[in-house]
DNA sequence: ATAGGGTTAG
């Protein structure tokens, strides 16, 4: 029964009474329009006197994400805008479905809603040689088929080729057979031989051999009906020839043949990859409006695609749909649906449509339990996820290296150690998912976020012993790890096993390298780590000479600057930025560190560093590292100081916002921030309210800026 | 794989 989507449903938002009930002339009551049909689900949830006081615990975890702004938050530009009075917002918010249809005068049908029959095989008493045959001529070299065509038991009349057709692989025997039948002439060639020639066709990618095909078919006159497009359609959608699918769609409408559902439902998946939301909602609608109902495999379509943009109102539309529409999930669209709860953030979601699953009856399979397991990893909900490992286990459910993999990466999201040495044993002796390169990365991860570099070693030895390649992710997480430890030498040997390995060193490979050269003390060190920097990015290298130049002026900095950041990837730019800075502080070059500050703030790689209300002035270096969060204070205590001086207007109040280091990387941020403030003597403390947050009030700050004012290190 | 549609990993 749908009944049992209902709890994942009513607890986020109540479904009026009179939409469960779908007029047949209506499409659907919700529609998927960005703005209107958000305004309309969100007012549901709003109104709704359960929205809040039944929400599950987990919810509170899932405040809404800039992705999904609140109701409060989508509503204020409107009410402040358009909409005046309460009525009016009403009646916008509940606009009965736009697309409504005249009964008088229906519209149009977009599909035929009888689904084209397959015509039956009678029974062959021939078949097992017939296969046989089958089998010798897909073994047969290109040469010699001619030869084993020869060899074929039977004549070839209609029933015979086709049994055989069907039996062929590669597509290039398929192919050969196909032509040679043709040849033969013993009867005309129908729709079917096209048909079944094309999906082998397909199972090759080879969809330029497929339009040959169909247009030999337009040109014999030859019919082509539902199969033959759903056949043509997916294989362009596969080799990702969209424009394609899209194409011979529009050729079928315009020769007159309706399509059925499997053909609609196949178009309906190439809009949602091409990432057409519109398109697809509109054909879904009015797919609805002429009568159809959409079976499973169209809300998974509707699922994923929803899932790909992150889209949760989306989600609750397809939930809903389903509901309404009577049509109950069956495993592939629940892990879709998983699937997208993940990427829109909703792990409690996940969980309970995990728990209606199970208590529908179903058995998830292993891309249930990988969707499930990514999502319990991502949010750290590491209770969630020994559970889950606990009923794996109990219930044998089904695992694959996939599985184990993401298990793997689970346990690394959790810190859980000693789990992940359980399953990479388990995976050591197990017969079918033995450990692969990406089952190596995760353990890599594991050890190195821990900082073990013996264990991170040892597999790094058992991988070049195994033959299995190190790959980019395994080798950052290694370099890091062993950087960490000032472990340089071994760092030097893992990375010239990579660079033989032919490893293509990325950005975000040479941001790890240049906080290892932060890290380095001993000038010896320094040099190795550039010099491994080297051979990937020259330029950085050479950059961070100029840096250490006293003759440096300025401009040349600048300019170069800017050449290293357009160079490097977007989201390594403040990274580099922040270990440029990191080096200067370690090398006694403060002058340096201010420096690249200000380049770094004047090329928008700090966008938010600075926030000010009328009470409130902060500084947020949550993004910082720790080098480059104490150059900003600095900095931010410079120019208080200019304020000061110039007896200017200040608020009553000031922050350093810096975490609450309950995040493994910005546990070091706050720690060191304190020291240093202590060192200078400044006048903020860790605040008691607000976690992650140093504050000062204006009295203390000026009294404490005066006292400094003759010996500012600010000039 | 017995003519056609949907779901697993940085």
């Amino acid at each position: 029964m749908a009944a049992s989507l209902s709890t994942a449903l009513d607890v986020h938002f109540t479904i009026p009474k009179s939409d469960t009930k779908r007029p047949i002339f209506f499409t659907s009551p919700i529609r998927h329009n960005p703005t209107k049909k958000r305004l309309a689900i969100s007012c549901n949830s709003s109104t709704s006197e359960t929205s809040s006081s039944t929400k599950p615990p987990q919810n509170i975890s899932e405040s809404p994400s800039p992705k999904n702004p609140s109701l409060s938050d989508q509503l204020k530009p409107l009410s402040a805008t358009t909409l005046s009075t309460k009525d009016h917002q009403a009646q916008l918010l509940s606009r009965p479905k736009s697309t409504w249809v005249n009964p008088t005068r229906p519209k149009r049908s977009v599909l035929s809603l009888q689904r084209q029959k397959k015509s039956l095989y009678s029974y062959n008493p021939q078949i097992r040689e017939l296969k046989l045959f089958a089998k010798k001529l897909s073994g047969s070299g290109e040469d010699e088929f001619e030869s084993a065509l020869e060899t074929i038991p039977y004549p070839p009349t209609r029933e015979n080729a086709l049994l055989i057709l069907n039996s062929l692989r590669p597509w290039q025997k398929t192919r050969l057979f196909f032509n040679w039948i043709k040849t033969q002439n013993v009867f005309p060639m129908e729709t079917i031989f096209y048909n079944v020639t094309m999906k082998s066709l397909r199972y090759g990618l080879q969809f330029d051999i497929i339009e040959e095909l169909a247009n030999e078919m337009v040109s014999n006159e030859i019919q082509l009906d539902n199969i033959t497009y759903s056949t043509i359609i997916t294989c362009a959608k596969k080799c990702s020839r969209f424009d394609k699918a899209v194409e011979w769609f529009e050729r079928m409408y315009k020769t007159g043949l309706m399509p059925d559902e499997v053909t609609y439902s196949a178009i309906l998946d190439v809009y949602a990859k091409l990432g057409k939301v519109e398109e697809v909602l509109s054909l879904y609608e009015r797919g609805v409006a002429s009568g159809w109902k959409p079976d499973p495999i169209t809300f998974s379509v509707l699922a994923k695609m929803f899932g790909e943009a992150g889209d949760y109102d989306g989600i609750r539309y397809v939930l809903q749909e389903m509901k309404s529409l009577d049509v109950q999930p069956n495993l592939v669209v629940y892990n879709t649906l998983l699937e997208a709860m993940g990427k829109a953030g909703k792990p409690g979601l996940a969980r309970s449509l995990f728990e209606e699953m199970v208590d529908s009856g179903l058995t998830p399979n292993e891309k249930t339990l990988t969707a499930l397991a990514k999502i319990y990893g991502k949010a750290r909900w590491a209770k969630d996820a020994m559970d889950l490992w606990e009923r794996m286990k109990s219930n044998s459910w089904p695992m694959d290296f996939i599985l184990y993999n993401t298990l793997l990466n689970m346990c690394a999201d959790l810190g859980l150690v000693e789990e992940a040495e359980m399953l990479f044993n388990d995976m050591k002796i197990s017969e079918k998912c033995r450990p692969d390169s990406w089952t190596f990365t995760a353990m890599l991860n594991i050890y190195g976020s821990g900082g073990n570099a013996d264990k991170s070693m040892e597999l790094f030895e058992e991988m070049s012993r195994l033959g299995i390649g190190l790959n980019i992710m395994g080798c950052t997480c290694l370099v890091q790890c062993l950087g960490k430890a000032r472990r340089i030498d071994d760092l030097v040997r893992v990375f010239n096993v990579a660079i033989d390995g032919g490893v293509k060193l990325d950005d975000r490979f040479c941001g790890c390298l240049l906080s290892v050269a932060s890290l380095c003390d001993e000038s010896e060190d320094f040099t190795k780590v550039l010099a491994c920097l080297k051979q990937a990015n020259p330029k950085l290298v050479a950059f961070v000479k100029l840096i250490e130049g006293e003759e440096t002026s300025f401009e040349t900095l600048k300019e170069e600057f800017r050449a290293v950041v357009r160079d490097a990837a977007v989201e390594t730019r403040r990274p580099f930025c922040n270990c440029l800075i990191d080096i200067c502080r370690k090398r006694d070059l403060h002058g340096r560190a201010h420096e690249l500050l200000y380049l770094g703030t004047l090329y928008g790689l700090y966008p938010d560093l600075h926030h000010k209300t009328v009470k409130e002035w902060s500084l947020d270096v949550r993004s910082l590292s720790v080098g480059a969060a104490l150059t900003a204070l600095e900095e931010w205590m410079g120019t208080l100081t200019k304020f000061v001086q110039r007896d200017e207007e200040l608020p009553e109040l000031f922050s350093a916002h810096t975490g609450s280091g309950t995040h493994k990387f910005s546990q070091g941020l706050a720690n060191s921030f304190d020291s240093h403030v202590k060192k200078l003597a400044a006048p903020f403390r860790q605040s008691e309210e607000r976690a992650g947050h140093f504050v000062a009030t204006r009295e203390d700050l000026v009294t404490w800026v005066q006292s400094r004012i003759p010996s500012s290190v600010i000039a």
